[in-house]
DNA sequence: GTAGCCCTTCGAGCGCGCTCGAAGGCAACC
DNA sequence: GGTTGCCTTCGAGCGCGCTCGAAGGGCTAC
């Protein structure tokens, strides 16, 4: 994808590196890495892993020189918070979680409702996606283009029962 | 949803509002609507409605004394265009598919092209979406949440890439 | 030593997509 | 005539999430 430049969606391509960062850069067992090897593996440039520890989002030791050392949990993390970026999640209510889980466990109530809010938040964006997708296909469709020899329009289970057709 | 006022997501409630609209203010027969009209139909605001003409995604007709008369069809262009934002699609793209709308039959098969890209990049949100809400859902059942209708007591934490760690 | 390179902090800047406010027009009603 | 209220244009401002550049530190290789 990604076929004509003008097109482009940084977001996208964001996510698809993410995606492949999971796959391929997976965690490391309990070796730590530099910011460069974390912006490598988890897609997340150096500029926003320091912006993220800056506002509280991530709390990375240092080595000797104060160069920063991530373990494989901060490398969980990241991928945490860009998979709840990812949902439209912003990024102070990321913050406000964090601090939840920083204060122990009496904050878990107030967690899983947060979870659950942006649980309830995805399933209402996978419908509406659908739906868009349902108005491409049909537009396309429009523009002489057969939906696809393709047999899924996706590899992945719906999460939901499709919006009222279409 | 939307339980707790801090985890409030205008762009779901937006797209909420867009639905609903769809589902209530059902496209007029004809008949034309005057900007506020169209903006409590589409969820879109009379802002909202003005800089999408200024910035050329809409032409919108006159009445005799200068205000914006919208037609069924403009009426239809606003949901596609809320529909296309939806996905995350940029202005800046809509703003040319409009213009190659606009130039005639001949822009056919760069408007399919853009539609084709756009529909896969719709499809790999739907994968990452769905990746997310898997997240979402594992750490709710780390949380003593199940996700289904039958209750299983989970007192213990599952091993998650719990951010929570610390 | 010094070159190269990656790291550090800090604060400013940017692109996007609205969002708002000011200033005024026009029509209807009291 | 005056008031209300929705409409107009225009340009400025804002919130978000980065993104970047400047200025400098420390390590290794030559």
């Amino acid at each position: 994808m990604t076929a004509t430049a003008d097109l482009a969606t940084p977001l996208l391509d964001q996510a698809m590196a993410r995606l492949r960062a999971q796959e391929t850069g997976a965690p490391p067992p309990d070796a730590t890495l530099t910011i460069a090897e974390m912006a490598e593996r988890t897609g997340v440039s150096a500029h926003t892993l320091r912006y993220y520890e800056r506002i509280g989002l991530l709390e990375v030791a240092r080595d000797a020189s104060g160069h920063r050392v991530y373990t494989a949990t901060d490398f969980a993390r990241v991928l945490f918070l860009t998979r709840m970026r990812m949902t439209g999640m912003p990024i102070r209510d990321l913050k406000r979680y964090v601090a939840l889980a920083a204060a122990g466990e009496e904050t878990i109530p107030e967690r899983r409702a947060m979870l659950l809010a942006r649980r309830d938040a995805v399933k209402a964006q996978l419908t509406e996606l659908q739906f868009a997708l349902d108005t491409i296909e049909a537009k396309l469709t429009g523009y002489g283009c057969v939906p696809g020899p393709e047999f899924k329009p996706a590899p992945l289970r719906r999460a939901e029962p499709a919006p009222a057709g279409r």
